[in-house]
DNA sequence: GTTTTTCTTAAGAATTTCTTCATAAACTTC
DNA sequence: GAAGTTTATGAAGAAATTCTTAAGAAAAAC
């Protein structure tokens, strides 16, 4: 699972570093302006997903900054305001917006917002592309349908185990440490990871093999990890 | 592609120019005039295709813009207005415009209206063709009609209920998330969207379901979401 | 003002996930 | 080949999550 960017543009530093707080905690990396300026610097440095911004900001505002911002690129764009009235809203979301929260607002809704801009984008294959049919040797992963099967038999995976799977096959052939398949599928720190992923690979080996004591596709790599055979 | 120009028209220069970023990165030409008189002025010297028209403007409004407009010519319009006013009103006024954007919309939206227009207005090309007719083993659904049968008995169901079953069979086999459904039929984004849905689709399955325990048609992927089995 | 639709809330059912343990097997190194 | 490390298997119950169901409140439509 892709790693994304927000940045959080506003001029008090203490709504700054609460979206934040928010932010990371579902996974997101945070960049933090002040005002428009700082704002476009920091996008031309960084990879940016998702841009959180103020309307009322020193130096340069929002809509300026959403203008500058629309000129080159077209990543989401949520809007922050203090204004209750519809005709801000309007200007905001005409003006280039994708989103728009008046203040104050809870902060899980604009994480919310966060996310479901993500889904759009990405989803808009504006982002990646993501493989949705994958194939080896009469195992086959729907990555749409959520489905496996072996040999055109359906195969009844856990959200979990289908996880897993669909990260070995996608990459066939490349070694993925115990660590590193806890952290791509679960999205956190592997930190007892050991039995956790290996009760999982357990339990699909007993599913997509036909002989889990001999895998034809999940394999072992001795002191390294699992791959998927090609 | 060829060149299309299209006039946009509004009081509001940020509004103006924001449609226009979004026109000239699809490819457009755009000319802004601030109200009716301008639109009129600029329509004489240029050849416009497609008319951006707001509704409430000084010194000429976007409804006597559109009666003048007409008189002469049978260029597509778009008209913009806000969601304060009366829409059904302004419905019936306006005879002369092609489609209708209520503020505050998503720039794309408006985007995507434009090119409609333009696919009709210079027809070439095909019309892009909704899948007006579903149906899935016995259950069938009429996106012109809003109706749903099964096996032939017409089926009653709510807007949303046949939002929701649109959606699900128009993509048959793909799982959808929770949050997904909730943003793709309700528009806007899931915040607490769990329960909403949840109900939504029990009664779905009540109506379209012999066995509601044991659902033919609207499947749960565990842990994922719903999906309309094909 | 009545009916229909939609949303909220909550409880419990179903399923998955995690944890733990104990034992066996496979490989590496000395 | 012995010792040490890493992986495999099996089972079972607790914890957590996800789904279903139901009933009534709120909102919208008629």
């Amino acid at each position: 699972m892709g790693e994304f960017t927000v940045l959080v543009t506003d001029d008090d530093q203490d709504i700054r570093d609460g979206i934040e707080i928010y932010l990371k905690n579902e996974g997101y990396n945070v960049l933090k302006a002040a005002n428009g300026f700082e704002a476009l610097e920091l996008l031309e440095i960084h990879d940016v997903h998702v841009i959180i911004l103020d309307i009322m900001m020193p130096k340069m505002d929002g809509i300026s900054a959403t203008f500058k911002i629309r000129a080159a690129r077209n990543i989401p764009i949520i809007m922050l305001s203090a204004k209750v009235e519809d005709s801000d809203k309007i200007h905001g979301l005409s003006v280039g917006a994708d989103d728009y929260v008046t203040k104050p607002f809870h902060p899980m809704e604009l994480v919310a917002r966060v996310k479901s801009q993500l889904r759009r984008y990405v989803s808009l294959g504006t982002y990646e592309e993501k493989n949705l049919l994958l194939e080896i040797d009469g195992l086959a992963l729907d990555g749409e349908a959520k489905e496996v099967s072996l040999h055109g038999d359906s195969i009844k995976l856990t959200p979990i185990e289908f996880k897993v799977t669909e990260l070995l096959m996608a990459n066939a052939g490349r070694v993925f440490s115990i660590q590193e398949i806890y952290e791509r599928v679960w999205n956190e720190p592997a930190y007892n990871a050991e039995n956790i992923v290996a009760v999982h690979i357990r339990k699909i080996r007993e599913k997509i093999e036909t002989d889990p004591k001999n895998p034809r596709y999940l394999k072992v790599v001795w002191g390294i990890g699992y791959k998927m055979e090609k």
